[in-house]
DNA sequence: CGCAGGTAGTTCCGTTTCGATACCCAGTTT
DNA sequence: AAACTGGGTATCGAAACGGAACTACCTGCG
């Protein structure tokens, strides 16, 4: 396995597939908020060079992530999320709503979480 | 950075962290389910069996899963989801709504997907 | 009984992928 | 011109992964 287009599969894991991995996920959710650049993402992201750019261009290949290439003054490049990738932000919404009940800042809950029961 | 347990990081890259693994969403998916043998595992996703062994460690240690040993006749492992595991559910719903939609089996759109609009 | 076959892994090993660092080139600021 | 920023690539060691073999125990089956 760990293909990246295994038809095989179902739909769930070839979702997991692609988008189930640390740096892609990381990336795609700090592009959410606004397009970035490079170093910028490798700034908020924590990512190196390498990692990044391999990751972008995953990205841009799967098709959640555009470039865009700003060659007015000195060039820029920006990253955003296509449309296949804003079509993620359910899952990440899921994510942050596990993230509260679960991964509480201050408190990280051994058992159930104390949701106003 | 790629540390499981990285408190400066937001919530959402902390979950990120912890499930942002194909072999972990994997599983952690195979056992919404029922509860499952290693075997039985090994079969389902495809993993190998030390790839299986180490997540479902590491699925225990994060206290996603829970192992039950069945001592009876032949001594028999069980996996199952915690609580903790279980609060997952919602995500992986999100992930297969959103894998209907990017990802049907037949078609694979590369623009917006035709939901009935 | 003895051997094939299943369960639940662990060990070993080769390959692939990862990530940090260094480095590169262009433009810009000083 | 030197130093800095932006956007990467090249390199190389470390970690992860996959597979096959091996262990140890139990279960049929002939």
């Amino acid at each position: 396995m760990t293909a990246e287009d295994n038809p095989d599969a179902c739909p769930i894991v070839r979702s997991i597939e692609q988008i189930g991995s640390q740096w892609r996920l990381v990336v795609l959710h700090d592009l959410r908020e606004e397009e970035k650049r490079f170093n910028e993402l490798k700034r908020s992201t924590g990512a190196s060079s390498r990692t990044l750019s391999r990751v972008l261009d995953d990205l841009q290949e799967m098709g959640f992530v555009s470039r865009r290439l700003e060659e007015d003054a000195p060039v820029a490049t920006f990253y955003t999320l296509t449309d296949k990738g804003e079509s993620l932000c359910p899952v990440f919404d899921e994510i942050e709503t596990w993230a509260d009940e679960w991964l509480a800042p201050e408190t990280e809950p051994e058992a159930e979480p104390a949701t106003a029961d």
